[in-house]
DNA sequence: CTTTCATTAAACATTG
DNA sequence: GCAATGTTTAATGAAA
């Protein structure tokens, strides 16, 4: 009413905010777009490999650093490469610096977060963003795999050293390195094995069913229809499946390298809490699809598609006589439709997240290297561009360092080779992937997957990418709330958990509190109780269910098939998320997904569900809403840690675990599918 | 095309 | 007066 008139003067403001829209957009996408990162990215590494190639003479030791540099180079240009755009597909080597198509179009494709599959479609002509999609799935296979196997060399020589120098040393002091590299050695296994699993998944996402008939020579992968996929993901290391053989002939041989690092320090338990992205039982990944191997031998002429006479488009593998015939088959069977462009999406979302993963796990290892040869660590050229997007346009507010970390939380644990900086700008990634703008949106709440497991999952990932995490405010605030035992955190609270959990909200503080401020108040789910030194918030379950859509975007029924056929920790939600956004539905299936290393950290309260809507001592749910003093005087809280235990607030139940009643241990990860009690049945 | 929802921005009010 | 908190309103964009 009243505002009116001051709404009206500021009209001019806010619209220009409207620009906001936009504007966040690019923050978001534009920023992450990788613009900066195929950009700056870009530029960053050939520099730096250019640099380097003046070398006299090394020792050994920086001689290995040196390759160690150079692999990462290769495989940091190839990755930036697929995500930008096009290339000459056989050698990669040379790539960049001469072909570079640089069809406009791929500076579009830097910033996929901002583009709706029918932008895409308008920006992109058919045969360019086929010619796109199929680079990038035969360079990305084939880049990775040699970079995998160099580091695995490097790894394997690295050992070696060790192992001469280490007669010298104590016994165990080596023995914990070996250990150490091991794992590090299986993180780049699994690395591998994830991207390849991920390539395989959106195969099976996309297929066709009509087309999986085919015979399956070499490439099961893309026969396999959805009713096999069960089967082909759930037979880990099914019988007769050397998931490796393939993997090996390439000269790849991971499997050979771990079994023989193994055998230098054999470690009988190796499960420590290192990697994050470890599966959490010992079983690597297998499901290994083998025939990718065979697609990087294509011959450069053809298509990267196209292969032993048939398409590889992921999915697919019709048999075409020629190329003439392929190519025909592509522009029908493949044209540019949504299917495609989710595709095209979820490609890229895959090579974003596993070019951040990959820079991490590189980190991690320099910094191992850098250690044992009591060399410092020296500043990587890897992960440099972080500047965030520099021209972008965020408004105001571009972060200042200082106001990024409120207090002495917990800072990631990354540390060491590792500074909190995002590997790149912005927002690239799942998150922003799922709608474009700012992230969010139902991804948690129509697909409902539990916050809370994602994040278990995700864990790491968010604490140091910078990357928005997919879930509404409402979602991280209320999963804030409840990991802490009490149920109850102080706006400052909420304010720290944000930041500490999500490296994305370490920018931009007076943006996203203020959000985090308007959804508590929004939300009637969101109750606030005074308290005497202050308030709190606490969360009205009830309030929190009610406001959730019960019904599901997928078909149950497809949906509780993927459940149960699919049960692969290794999918991580992200890439789940992807995919439901893509156009299947599914996924997000929680419970299935293994606690995930990180876990540990998480009390995986999960949220979605809807099932055990605890009774919730607190306020009645809703009427005398908000301001209900509670008595005590206790005050103990303070703002820093300790607080929480004391505050007993509700007489009632005593809540060693936060939901007392319903006595369910937070469990329910499993049903999550719906909860809301309906379908899942 | 309309509705609903989430986000972002901003004005204001309250309180310490 | 200032900063942190809370409330509200409005504009937008995306998804349903």
């Amino acid at each position: 009413m009243m505002v009116e008139s001051a709404s009206e003067t500021i009209r001019s403001a806010p619209s220009g905010q409207n620009g906001v829209g936009s504007i966040s957009g690019q923050a978001d996408g534009g920023g992450g777009g990788a613009g900066a990162a195929g950009a700056g990215g870009g530029g960053t590494g050939r520099d730096s490999a250019a640099g380097a190639d003046s070398n006299g003479e090394m020792s050994p030791a920086e001689l290995l650093h040196f390759q160690q540099q150079q692999a990462l180079q290769v495989a940091r240009q190839f990755l930036l490469q697929q995500a930008s755009g096009l290339s000459s597909p056989g050698n990669n080597d040379s790539k960049q610096s001469a072909s570079a198509v640089q069809v406009p179009v791929s500076v579009a494709m830097m910033s996929p977060q901002m583009l709706t599959p029918q932008q895409m479609q308008q920006i992109l002509s058919p045969p360019q963003l086929q010619a796109l999609l199929q680079q990038q799935q035969a360079l990305m296979l084939q880049q990775l795999q040699e970079y995998y196997k160099k580091q695995q060399e490097q790894l394997h020589l690295q050992l070696l050293t060790q192992q001469q120098a280490g007669k010298q040393q104590p016994k165990e002091a080596l023995g914990n390195k070996q250990l150490a590299f091991q794992q590090q050695l299986l993180q780049m296994q699994q690395l591998q094995q994830q991207h390849l699993l991920n390539l395989q998944r959106q195969g099976l996402v996309s297929l066709q069913p009509s087309q999986a008939s085919g015979p399956l020579q070499t490439l099961p992968q893309a026969a396999v229809c959805p009713t096999d996929l069960p089967q082909l993901w759930k037979g880990e290391g099914a019988p007769g499946q050397p998931a490796e053989d393939s993997v090996k002939q390439e000269g790849l041989d991971l499997t050979g390298s771990a079994t023989t690092a193994t055998s230098f320090a054999a470690p009988p338990k190796v499960s420590p809490p290192l990697s994050h992205h470890t599966l959490p039982n010992g079983q690597p990944t297998v499901l290994t699809p083998r025939r990718d191997s065979s697609s990087h031998e294509e011959t450069p002429g053809s298509h990267p598609l196209y292969g032993h006479g048939e398409c590889k488009w992921p999915g697919c593998e019709t048999l075409c006589e020629d190329l003439g015939q392929f190519i025909k088959h592509l522009n029908t069977e493949h044209a540019l439709d949504d299917r495609s462009t989710a595709q095209c999406r979820v490609q890229m979302q895959v090579v974003q997240q596993l070019e951040i993963q990959l820079a991490k796990e590189s980190e991690r290892l320099q910094a191992m290297m850098a250690h044992l040869h009591m060399r410092p660590s020296e500043p990587k050229p890897f992960s440099q561009p972080l500047n965030p997007v520099p021209g972008s346009s965020f408004s105001k507010v571009t972060v200042s360092a200082a106001d990024s970390f409120p207090d002495g939380l917990v800072h990631p644990p990354t540390s060491a080779a590792a500074p909190v900086t995002p590997l790149r700008p912005p927002g690239l990634s799942s998150a922003s992937l799922h709608s474009g703008g700012p992230a969010r949106r139902r991804s948690s709440d129509k697909f409902c997957s539990p916050i809370s497991s994602e994040l278990a999952q995700n864990h790491e990932f968010y604490k140091n990418a910078d990357v928005r995490p997919p879930f509404t405010y409402a979602s991280l605030i209320r999963q804030a709330i409840l990991e802490t035992p009490d149920r109850q955190l102080t706006l400052n609270e909420i304010y720290n958990w944000f930041t500490r959990m999500f490296a994305y909200f370490r920018r931009n503080t007076a943006t996203w509190k203020n959000a985090v401020r308007h959804n508590l108040s929004l939300h009637k789910c969101f109750v606030r109780v005074e308290n005497v030194k202050g308030a709190v918030w606490t969360v009205d379950e009830r309030e929190y269910q009610k406001r959730r859509p019960p019904k599901m975007t997928g078909s149950p029924t497809l949906v509780k098939n993927m459940i149960s056929g699919l049960s692969y920790g290794a999918l991580n939600a992200s890439y789940q998320a992807a995919l439901a956004e893509s156009s299947f539905p599914l996924l997000s299936s929680p419970g299935v997904l293994n606690p995930g290393s990180a876990g540990s950290l998480l009390p995986l309260s999960h949220d979605e569900v809807g099932a055990p809507v605890e009774p919730l001592p607190s306020n009645g749910s809703s009427s005398p809403p908000r301001l209900s003093p509670p008595q005590y005087s206790h005050q103990v809280q303070v703002k820093e840690e300790p607080a929480e235990a004391e505050e007993d607030r509700r007489p009632g139940p005593p809540l060693g675990p936060p939901n007392p009643s319903t006595a369910g241990p937070p469990e329910d990860r499993d049903l999550e599918e719906e909860l809301p009690g309906e379908e899942l049945s």
